[in-house]
This record gives structure tokens, C-alpha cells and sequence, in this order.
DNA sequence: CAATCTTTGTGCACGCGTTCACAAAGACAT
DNA sequence: ATGTCTTTGTGAACGCGTGCACAAAGATTG
């Protein structure tokens, strides 16, 4: 899945590891199905296959939560619907805003799966004058300005952040400022934040890379593989290499002027970003 | 990560560990970053931090690659971007179709992060007729009838499926049968495919909950945990519940029948698909 | 050429996650 | 009640990934 994990050492809050914490969705939507279809009860196995993973896993997935099943009968689907909902913290009003309404924002704001977890688009956020006021998905587009304003009114705790790469660390940077503590991240940056923050990554050109490296390896033994597998290049290829790989510049930023710290380095600091400027489509990694 | 994974047993394609790979892209991003600033040279130490991970586990990971750095120096940023990139497979051209123009399939097709790594969208496909010639990011769209044609002729082996959850698996068989072998799914389904074909998953609803249930350890230890804890409940609380956690209906579809190997076999019963509710406006696929 | 300094590459240990396999628990039939 | 059958819950083994720590390698300086 879409990787995106972050650099955080798996807390473990709670007992619950996180790979656990991360298939608990997964769960649920496969029981939510069930539900809808009024079925009382699944059997780990069944419900395993569902989610597309191992029953042997389920079941300790679910043993972290409790003893929530029936032997010899299996789970209640509703009780498991209820008690995952509950450990997700789905059981409360979510209040989102999502930073950056080019395409992939009004995707996201248009999105169903939101609405129905509990989780409410308190706001949208652009740095476009031109947006302000249009309406997209029902909610009227705010300006930048109002960043602050709104994070504080509405009680958000939880920023989407869909901007370009260039703009991402800043508008994370006053999103941290202004309260929010859990970010997740569309554009194509390492975003350092203080502690206690959380950072989730989803990054779409990552996961067809992953993809293209397996399907290299399908068809590929057949390949150009033998003679430049080891040969010492000239110091000068640069340029024709780059123009290959990335014609189009990529302008990930300055942000990710390393040297900081020694190691982490997660300087909420000043951030002197240079151009960002552009939001004309959808993120021009 | 979001993650993204698939439930396929880390195949280790060719000594490279799955979890290396799934940074590589993060490290080309860095490195591609410091090429267009014409730096030369990077330290393990620098290039991690850019990356956000641990020198010392870009360094194994550098160490499956080959020896590609100078002690005392560091790694030709150039000379790294080609070899990375030719891990990858980026050095070739990846023709790619999108299935579901909707806000998703929009901004997908509108994604710059695509074109800069060598995928290039061959076609853009969606079910509704209205949409056929209508250009998306310059891509006139085409029907679903269309859709075998297009693979064939275009040599397409990596699909990307933007429509409703309803109409996934069917897509997805479409697709696999036409030929593709590698698929990135947007729709919140556990799809089923044969084997020898790569499924990796985004499911944006499961990044936000595994947020939310971090937020909620967080802020939360002075929340209701105690009274609802391990108390066994009225077995038709059901409807109320289920209300409570999902007032919308989401409808992941039968579609998951996983229902192939022997292990699988998860309700195979039939299939009315009912309402999918779910992603309305978005994807019309 | 020798000494020193920097940084890579990796052996090793540790912890997490996955999987197996089975005893315990409960449902159900007789 | 007793026995059988199903399915959970979990102890234990295993494998992968991570991070430490250091020797080796090369640059650099005197």
C-alpha cells in the first residue's frame, strides 16, 4: 500500500503494534460490508479472506483488541464493527481540512470514504485569491490567510496537505503552529515536523516505481543488463543521465536542504522556501 | 506507507529486500533534487537526511546495489541517479492507462510526478459515455468498450483503476485478461488476480485512520475508555451501532470474493452488488 | 611515503512481525 | 450429560528489517 509509513520508530502506543493499527481499516471495511449484507457472523477465516490477508494474522490482530470472538461460532459482525470502530477512534467527529484544491484536493474533497468513517471536511484551503469563494464539493474555497482562523474555530486536528512539493513544508509548518498534530501528506516532500506530530506519506509516483521495478523483473532477465552493470562512468555523464531520468526538472524543493541536525533534525524553524508559487495542476513533481 | 501493500509474501525479487526497494524511490527523489543544484557529491549522513531515514540503513540498502560509493568522499549524485533509476526499470519507457476519469482519475492523469520518471499515460478510460472525447489533461477520454483495443495496441502493462468500488474487479479482470500485469488500485477493494500479476493499493480513508487512532491516544486518555471497555453487548445492537460508526453506506462490494485458492474461497455465494454508495460524485467510472 | 581523517560497507545482535500448530473453549447433537 | 465438532486464542519458532559499531578503504595533509 501505498507506503506511506513514516520515519517514526513504530511507537507502539498502547500494546497494539502498528502493523496491527494499520490492517484495523482494513477490517473494517470488509466487516462494514458484511454488515450491510446482515450477516451475523464471519469466521476468521472467512473474514481473512475478505481482507485479503492470512486468518492466522487476523486472529492475533484481534487478540491485541480483546477476546472479541466466539469458538466454534466466530466474530459478531456488528460487535467487531463497534469495537474496531471504537479502537480507531471512529466513534468521534473528525474534523479535516485539506491545504491545496487543485485536482487531486477537489478529488479528496469529493471523496465518499471520508463522510462515512467520521471524518468531516471542516474546510478548504488555497493559496489562490482566484479559488476563494468557489464552491468545490458544497464548501466554499478559503484563502491561505485564514489558515490559522480556521484550524482554531473548528477544532481540526488533522491536516491533508495537497499542495506542490514547494509550498508542502511550509503550509506544514503553520498547520503544526496553529494545532493541528496529525498531517497527511500528498506532495512529494519529507516533511520535518516537532514531535508528537505524525506524518503519513502517500506519494502515487512512489508506488509505480515499486510497480515498475517488479514488472522490470518479469519480462526483464532478457534485458540490457550485462553491460552496464558495472562500469565506472564518466564523471561528467550528468547532465544526459538527468535529461533521461527527468526531463522535466523536478523542483523538489530547497526544503529538503539537508543538513540540519546530525540525524533527525526536525527543525521547525524558519524556512526561507524560496518559489513555490505555482498550483496549476496538480502537483508538478 | 500508505500504505500501500499487497498481500504478496515480500517475493525478494533478486536479492533486493522489498523494503529496500520501496526506498529507492525515496532516495532518487533526494538525489534528483541535488542534481539539479549541481551538487557533486553526498555523505550517506546528508542524502538520509534528505530522505528521512537512517544513514546507516541507506547504506545496506546501497550495499544491495552494488558498491557504488567512495570511502571518505561519499556517492556520485549522478552516477547514483543512473544507477537507481536503472534498478528501477525508469530508464525505459512505461506506457500507462487509467481506468475512472473522475476527480481521482483527473488529477492523476494531470499528475506531473508520472511523466518526470518515465510513465507516460497511453489512454484515459472511463464506463461513461458522456465522457468519451472529452479531453482530461490534453487526453481525449475513451470508452470502456475500448479498453482491450487500447492495451494491445499500445503495449500498456501497468493499469491504474480510479473507479468506484463497485466496478473494480471487473476492471481489474478486464485488464489482467487484456494483458496488464502490474496494477495500482485506488478503489477501496481487496481485488483478486491471478498470479504473476502486482497489485499495490491506496486506500486514502485507511491513511486517515491510522491517523485518527493515533490522534486519539494522543488526546485521549481521559476519554470514555472505561464504562464500554469489555462489556458484551446486546446482540442487535446492531443496526444502531452500525448507524452510529457508518450513517452512509459504503458497499466494498462483494467483488472480494477472493474465492481462487483453496484458502481463499470467501463467500463465493453470488453477488448482488446492491448499492456501493460509496465515492458518488468522485469516479464515475 | 607515512600519518591522519573521513566515510563507506558490513558483521552482528536485537526486536518486530508472521506463521505454524495445537490446546482450550464453546456450540451442537445425541 | 456426554461426546463430537468447529473455531478461537496463543505459545513458540522463524525470518526479515533495523541499527550499532567497527574494520577497511580511500582521500588528504605534511
Amino acid at each position: 500500500m501505498a507506503t506511506g509509513r513514516t520515519h517514526r520508530p513504530a511507537t507502539r502506543s498502547r500494546g497494539i503494534p502498528e502493523a496491527t493499527v494499520a490492517r484495523l481499516p482494513l477490517y473494517l471495511r470488509a466487516l462494514t460490508a458484511l454488515s450491510e449484507r446482515s450477516v451475523p457472523t464471519v469466521s476468521s477465516e472467512e473474514l481473512a479472506a475478505a481482507a485479503g490477508v492470512n486468518s492466522a494474522k487476523l486472529r492475533k490482530d484481534f487478540s491485541y483488541l480483546g477476546s472479541y470472538g466466539t469458538r466454534g461460532v466466530g466474530y459478531d459482525v456488528e460487535y467487531l464493527v463497534y469495537q474496531i470502530s471504537r479502537e480507531l477512534g471512529l466513534t468521534q467527529d473528525w474534523p479535516v481540512v485539506i491545504v491545496g484544491i487543485g485536482n487531486l484536493g477537489a478529488a479528496l474533497a469529493n471523496y465518499g470514504g471520508f463522510a462515512s468513517r467520521g471524518f468531516r471536511v471542516a474546510a478548504l484551503i488555497d493559496a489562490d485569491p482566484a479559488m476563494a469563494g468557489k464552491p468545490v464539493a458544497g464548501i466554499p474555497v478559503q484563502h491561505t490567510d485564514q489558515l490559522e482562523t480556521i484550524i482554531h474555530d473548528s477544532g481540526v486536528s488533522i491536516g491533508v496537505i495537497a499542495t506542490p512539493a514547494g509550498a508542502a513544508q511550509q503550509v506544514c509548518d503553520r498547520l503544526v503552529a496553529a494545532g493541528v498534530t496529525s498531517i497527511l501528506n500528498f506532495a512529494p516532500t519529507v516533511l520535518s515536523v516537532p514531535d508528537g506530530v505524525d506524518v503519513r506519506k502517500v506519494d502515487l509516483s512512489i508506488e509505480l516505481q515499486i510497480l515498475a521495478f517488479h514488472e522490470q523483473r518479469k519480462n526483464g532477465e532478457e534485458r540490457d543488463e550485462r553491460a552496464d552493470r558495472d562500469e565506472r562512468p564518466p564523471r561528467d555523464t550528468g547532465q544526459a543521465v538527468a535529461a533521461t531520468v527527468a526531463p522535466a526538472a523536478e523542483a523538489a524543493g530547497p526544503g529538503a536542504n539537508a543538513a540540519q541536525g546530525p540525524v533527525a533534525g526536525a527543525v521547525p524553524g524558519a524556512s526561507p522556501k524560496g518559489p513555490d508559487g505555482d498550483v496549476p495542476a496538480v502537483m508538478p513533481a
